[in-house]
DNA sequence: GTCTATAATTTGATAGAC
DNA sequence: GTCTATCAAATTATAGAC
């Protein structure tokens, strides 16, 4: 059974989201999953294989989430729209910002593998949004890279924005923009 | 003389910047000042009061260096440049994130005064904008909170992503879009 | 796989001399 | 204002028993 695996990538997942990786210790892992600061070491010899490991595993699940990007065909609204809602989860599910937003503010104190995976993120993330704007919308192609860069950066700062301030209208307000920009 | 007192401030936002509030320790900025981590406490009693100070000064100085967010009449497309202008300097000139990128990705885990400050930065720079584009854009007045939000999370998101994929056009895409929608 | 025990280092901070 | 000296606690591990 890899169940104690899974919980302590589950509560370093869920302390990095709000505190970030200088910001929890593996005795706050131990004391949250119920067991000793060495036996978390033995899942996960330093503390930088648990960065890359929550990483990996938020990307994989984050993208499978979201689908075939190439099956939004004349519909960018909708690809929009279901990005937004990824976005939305992480902050109303959770209560919490995007891991990557918060690996990435902290990148230049990270590991350097925390680092590249913080950046294969973005990358696959600008990827999925690129392919899906240009099935949308065939007109902008040339534009879907930027489009893409642009949603996914203002995602990340509506969260940074909405928490810090306690407010969700902030996000829903960026969301929503975003969204109706997408039509035009 | 206030001497190192402002450089302990320097060293500190430079190391805030780059690592995150929790990446960074008083004897850090101490090696770097050149002084001891017992003099750098003589200046700040604790880690938290640097926190403040710096991100007091850092607000103070970002919103002096945008000036009267009431002279744009008529004219959003110099607001909005004015503004990502601000936030290229913390990119090109310093290399880093703005200050409060980095404190509000953490802030589940900061000192709530540092917090607050964080908090105090966002709610002013909206203002800023709101008020830039409400005095630029008599139509849209109505709408200047929702685009002030939206310009300060992109740009926020914008130098995150630039700085982790190491690739500066990222941030100028996204500029550009945001005063393209300027003008309209 | 988990524990106890322990090590080496770092950290935030204080006391008191100069 | 800065130093030396010191501290208690926290942090990232490792060794070896169970």
């Amino acid at each position: 059974m890899s169940g104690k695996r899974e919980e302590i990538l589950d509560v370093s997942e869920a302390l990095i989201r709000t505190s970030g990786f200088n910001g929890f210790s593996t005795r706050d892992v131990a004391d949250a999953v119920g067991i000793k600061a060495a036996s978390v070491h033995y899942h996960f010899p330093t503390k930088a294989d648990i960065g890359v490991a929550v990483t990996e595993r938020y990307t994989d699940r984050f993208l499978e989430a979201l689908g075939d990007p190439d099956r939004f065909v004349k519909d960018a609204r909708s690809a929009v729209t279901l990005y937004v809602d990824a976005f939305r989860r992480a902050l109303v599910r959770d209560g919490k910002l995007c891991l990557c937003a918060v690996l990435g503010a902290e990148i230049g104190g990270l590991p350097t593998e925390v680092g590249q995976h913080t950046r294969i993120f973005f990358e696959r993330n600008i990827e999925w949004l690129r392919r899906a704007l240009a099935a949308s919308s065939g007109a902008r192609a040339a534009r879907a890279k930027a489009d893409a860069m642009h949603i996914l950066a203002a995602l990340e700062g509506a969260l940074i924005l909405s928490l810090s301030l306690d407010d969700r209208s902030v996000f829903e307000s960026v969301g929503k923009r975003l969204i109706g920009l997408a039509e035009h």
